[in-house]
DNA sequence: CGGTATCCTGGATGATACTG
DNA sequence: CAGTATCATCCAGGATACCG
């Protein structure tokens, strides 16, 4: 098996959180529909590399475990917008501290001392904008 | 590319984490260790399932990322102790929320619910609008 | 006991083309 | 615009065997 997915034997709640997110993409989707609603293309292009197959897939597993809604407007040209559940939203809230951890850690603090306490969590919305 | 892994480009935290949890059996270990010590063997059948090779190769990547620490004793026959690091417990820390999250919304909380789309199960609150 | 060394597989991901 | 359909690829993870 290639990644992560293990149907219905989940050891803790870890474990079955990292099967909802487990995607490529996923978490950059939580990340950028936590900012506002998308709409296909937009995330398309807010999200450099990823192919409409696979964006595709990924939102459609996202929607099947109830973390973001898909709502499609009958209008000529073909419209539709993605964005958080509440489920999603509680989703994201609880990767907050996760974030932080891992801009601290990781992106940061390569070397940086361990300190607990909290770490300044702005979000400040610089999807991969600039380079990519 | 197969699964997660992004070298470098990190596009929030929660990326940069993922790529420190990413592999399957990552979150089991730290869940182990975030208990107690392990001895490499101990650790193999806490796990069921688990390879000896993929379980080397997953504590020699979270030793790397500075979650867990190796210690070998030079006694005969062989023994080798894994614990987490501090940051490993901040990890483990910043895990938390999440962990409750997938035990209330995947593991109890869901039923059907996760599939088929269906969305107002929660609560019948609008769907997240605006953002930030 | 605590690992390495090889070989192999499966499925997530990617590229490309086509459609309502 | 928002996808689906196919086919190709890559590599984490698994099976097995062997070593200090």
């Amino acid at each position: 098996m290639g990644t992560v997915r293990r149907p219905g034997a989940y050891v803790c709640g870890v474990d079955a959180a990292m099967d909802v997110i487990g995607g490529k993409w996923k978490v950059l989707i939580l990340w950028a529909l936590g900012q506002r609603p998308f709409r296909f293309g937009e995330l398309r292009r807010e999200l450099p590399g990823v192919t409409e197959k696979v964006l595709a897939a990924q939102l459609r597993e996202l929607e099947a475990d109830g973390i973001v809604h898909r709502e499609e407007y009958d209008e000529v040209p073909p419209h539709v917008e993605y964005r958080l559940t509440p489920r999603g939203v509680a989703l994201n809230d609880a990767l907050g501290p996760l974030g932080a951890w891992g801009k601290a850690h990781v992106i940061e603090g390569r070397g940086a001392s361990a300190a607990a306490g909290q770490v300044g969590e702005d979000d400040d919305v610089a999807l991969v904008t600039g380079a990519a």
